[in-house]
DNA sequence: AAAGGTCTCCGCCAGC
DNA sequence: ATGCTGGCGGAGACCT
């Protein structure tokens, strides 16, 4: 008998936004199982927490599911609800506390937080959302234990994504957790995420609030993206963008929630992986080209990053890709 | 494959 | 005081 799918119902409510709707689809609801040599994608549904919802923008939410499918449920997004709505049903708060008690895994993206948190379930916890709603959020519930200054909070078995775009990082996060580091830069590639965004860190990275960028730390990002078979030395960078070493590392972490170095070597691993999927070079010039100093060197990081030898995952990827 | 040499990172602190 | 900067040194990661 085959392992029963893991499933994932997001839960729309009257008047939710589309791209925070959209995002948990794409993420959970696009079958990637071609990625995942064999274990099953999850099972998604989409359940409306009224019947006849509509989105934002008026789209009609066409589903036979509703709060039920949350007693199903082993991950629940909660997107934003309707702006306007300050108190939620009672019926949906029930539904959600149910499932936490029964072990669901929880997810808010932006102001889907505000929902958890009228259940109950952020109390005394860590959590995020959106920096725009993040005084009204403290004054509301002060039993939470906010931080509005990340793209997402990991607290277990509740996970909270700040700002629209970040339940992006979020949803990529929660894949890293269930199906590993590789299927999770896979569908973050298949998605054309920036590469900036450094998977697993991002739950570190201070939350982009207004007027926050500036600095040529992107610049140089970009130039050292162009460079990276040549050896490149944090100092290297820090010249370039023309601070000192100590500083350049400081924003350098605000900015990406990694260091430098790490930042380097990760980057110098998804040009591997993109170079053993898409030609025939052998391991060896591969590590010369994406700068490793040697092919030994460059087995040891991709081996710690995705899990797996270059040669396997050469193999994998194209047993899969077809 | 191991060990020594180098580089990186981060707390600390003083200076602006 | 407040906040950013950048030099230093030790611990540890990394490379050869």
């Amino acid at each position: 008998m085959a392992p029963r799918r893991h499933t994932v119902v997001v839960l729309a409510g009257d008047g939710v936004p589309e791209f925070e709707f959209a995002v948990a689809c794409e993420v959970f609801g696009y079958d990637r199982s071609n990625l995942t040599s064999g274990r099953p994608w999850y099972r998604f549904l989409i359940a409306a927490a009224t019947p006849g919802a509509r989105t934002r923008h008026g789209l009609i939410i066409d589903t036979r599911h509703g709060l039920d499918a949350l007693s199903r449920a082993d991950t629940i997004v909660v997107p934003p609800w309707d702006d306007a709505v300050t108190a939620f049903p009672d019926d949906v708060l029930d539904a959600l506390r149910r499932a936490h008690r029964r072990g669901a895994r929880i997810l808010s993206i932006c102001t889907g937080a505000f929902v958890l948190a009228a259940a109950g379930l952020l109390d005394g916890r860590r959590a995020t959302t959106h920096w725009a709603h993040a005084e009204e959020f403290a004054r509301q519930f002060p039993n939470v234990e906010l931080d509005p200054t990340v793209l997402y909070v990991d607290d277990g078995d509740i996970l909270t994504a700040a700002g629209t775009a970040s339940g992006i990082d979020l949803c990529l996060y929660v894949v890293r957790l269930d199906y590993g580091a590789d299927v999770a830069n896979a569908v973050a590639r298949r998605m054309v995420v920036p590469p900036h965004r450094d998977g697993g860190q991002a739950q570190y990275i201070e939350a982009p609030v207004p007027q926050a960028e500036g600095d040529g730390l992107s610049e140089v990002m970009q130039w050292a993206l162009d460079h990276l078979d040549e050896p490149l030395g944090v100092d290297d960078l820090a010249d370039r963008a023309a601070l000192s070493g100590r500083t350049f590392a400081r924003r350098f972490r605000q900015v990406t929630g990694t260091t430098p170095h790490q930042w380097l070597v990760s980057q110098r691993v998804l040009l591997a992986q993109r170079l053993l999927e898409t030609t025939q070079l052998p391991v060896e010039s591969i590590a010369r080209d994406c700068g490793f100093g040697t092919a030994a060197g460059m087995r040891a990081h991709f081996q710690r990053v995705v899990g797996t030898s270059p040669l396997a995952y050469r193999r994998a990827f194209c047993e899969h890709a077809g």
